[in-house]
DNA sequence: TAAACTGTCCCGC
DNA sequence: GCGGGACAGTTTA
């Protein structure tokens, strides 16, 4: 099946997926790009519905992915809801900068629900930009009992 | 308030 | 192929 690649838009963001089928490799954001298809859950999940991405697979969260016992666990973080680093880290049994540095390392954000694992003071950080991470987060809790 | 701790990836040799 | 530095945090002194 061959690879599609498609924009969704997310406020000032464009929202680029590499995906094929019901396996996403790639979500990446920026400001500039359009066209092309993403999946329907994408486009329902921007526009604010609270879906969920569990009818599609995810390149990276695979076993033998070193990251992939940490990506398992915020892939269980309910929509609307936050873990803190400290919470991912005591459940992998590694530390929270481990945690973090597999956020970063994360190659499909929104499925793998990055945004939802805060700081334990802070909303802690994000690539490429902590705004998305906040805006993320303040429209799932706009719309997670029913707005 | 500052420093240690942690596991992995990335870059330079 | 190997070694050093960087990193989206937390805890302790």
């Amino acid at each position: 099946m061959a690879m599609k690649r498609g924009v969704c838009r997310f406020g000032l963001w464009r929202v680029h997926v590499s995906w094929s089928g019901d396996t996403v490799y790639r979500v990446l954001f920026s400001k500039t790009g359009e066209g092309g298809d993403v999946p329907p859950e994408f486009r329902l999940y921007f526009s604010g519905k609270p879906i969920n991405f569990g009818r599609l697979n995810s390149t990276g969260t695979e076993e033998g992915s070193p990251f992939a016992e940490i990506y398992r666990e915020v892939l269980k973080i309910p929509y609307g809801q936050t873990a803190t680093y400290g919470d991912i880290a005591d459940l992998t049994g590694t530390n929270p900068r481990m945690v973090g540095n597999a956020m970063k390392r994360n190659p499909t954000p929104i499925i793998i629900p990055c945004h939802r694992v805060v700081s334990k003071s802070g909303i802690g950080g994000f690539t490429p930009d902590v705004e998305i991470k906040k805006l993320l987060l303040a429209m799932e809790n706009a719309n997670k009992s029913g707005n």
